[in-house]
DNA sequence: ACGAATATCTTACTGGCGGTAAATACTATG
DNA sequence: CATAGTATTTACCGCCAGTAAGATATTCGT
């Protein structure tokens, strides 16, 4: 009896071997069973993409509990933050590659599903952080979903064509998160 | 003789018809023709696919000029302006979810490239603007990416799972980029 | 310990779609 | 009317997701 666990195990491998494009089938060789087997443990494809998804995610919160770990505050939080997510979905390229897209059809679903995974903790606490300051928490749902495809689609972004040091990166997304385009504290100046 | 935007125009009902997974044959058929026409007047589903991305690009390009064509500055122009994208994309819905993730494979590469048709022009003027107030420009790039990327997936999930005006998300969205999460002009505290 | 019942896995197949090569209808020109 | 060249369709291939039915191991009652 192979678990579903050692199933999604060999599917990462096969992903990260094949790409996004895998076929079920040869996830199940990497296995070491046969399709059937695949479909009995995590489904069909988009199950499958759900289930990665999910682990990403997973991933993703662990690796952001570890980097605000070292006791940080405001702004230098963020750019940890932002570094680790970059940092973490570059380890899981194919992945996040297939994840994000790899799977056919109802795509657009299953981003905003795994998105879902992300943002709703993030507006959870963004809710409560604004509460604490007496401001309007109302905004955080709307706003959790948008950190989330800021971080998503620069990753994209960063992994595929930029050579920027994801410090750098991370600094100017967090210089955009932080103070906004008017440019924080200052006046703002309109153009 | 049937020329290529013909196909596109056919495209887009067949796709506004049968969701995000049409068939390359239905296509054909809406368009009144056989499979390998649309092969050779636009190619392979990826290439329909960015095809259709470069129109929509398009689309969203000439609503946000008609939508700051009253002459706003500021915050106001970019509540505007997100607004714009919010509804544009929700008027061509199906043809949005399809460029974005109907296209099987490579997928994520042609999210890319169809943010890059939105992210370049915004770069410019990103950059021309920090230039023009001092500020250092070199940010333009992943800011431009980051902010396409926050639309579309907001756009997304406002698509498909909100029911809140696009005005009201605009305001909450503008709130987020032009302030950022530290509240703008006040000083900040840190949480 | 032995056979029956059940759980587990595999082989073998189907349907459908993307993509293309070869056949056919059509148009223009001498 | 013939011929060359082009536009379009028919007919096909290969591939893969998903499944049904058969084979094999395993548990359980007696």
């Amino acid at each position: 009896m192979i678990d579903s666990e050692r199933v999604l195990d060999a599917a990462e491998r096969a992903i990260r071997r094949d790409g996004a494009g895998v076929s079920i089938e040869a996830i199940a060789h990497e296995a070491g069973v046969t399709k059937p087997i695949v479909y009995a443990r995590v489904g069909n494809r988009a199950e499958l993409a759900d289930a990665l998804a999910q682990r990403l995610a997973d991933r993703l919160i662990e690796a952001a509990v570890m980097a605000i770990g070292k006791r940080r505050t405001g702004r230098t939080r963020l750019v940890a933050l932002i570094r680790s997510n970059l940092e973490t979905l570059a380890e899981h390229r194919e992945v996040f590659l297939f994840v994000s897209g790899g799977a056919s059809e109802d795509m657009p679903q299953r981003t905003l599903y795994l998105a879902k995974q992300s943002a709703a903790p993030l507006a959870e606490r963004l809710a409560a952080g604004r509460m604490a300051e007496g401001l309007d928490p109302s905004v955080a749902v709307a706003w959790s979903y948008a950190i989330v495809g800021l971080l998503n689609m620069v990753s994209l972004w960063w992994i595929t064509e930029s050579d920027q040091s994801a410090e750098r990166i991370a600094e100017q997304l967090a210089e955009l998160l932080w103070s906004g385009l008017a440019g924080g504290p200052t006046k703002q100046p309109n153009r």
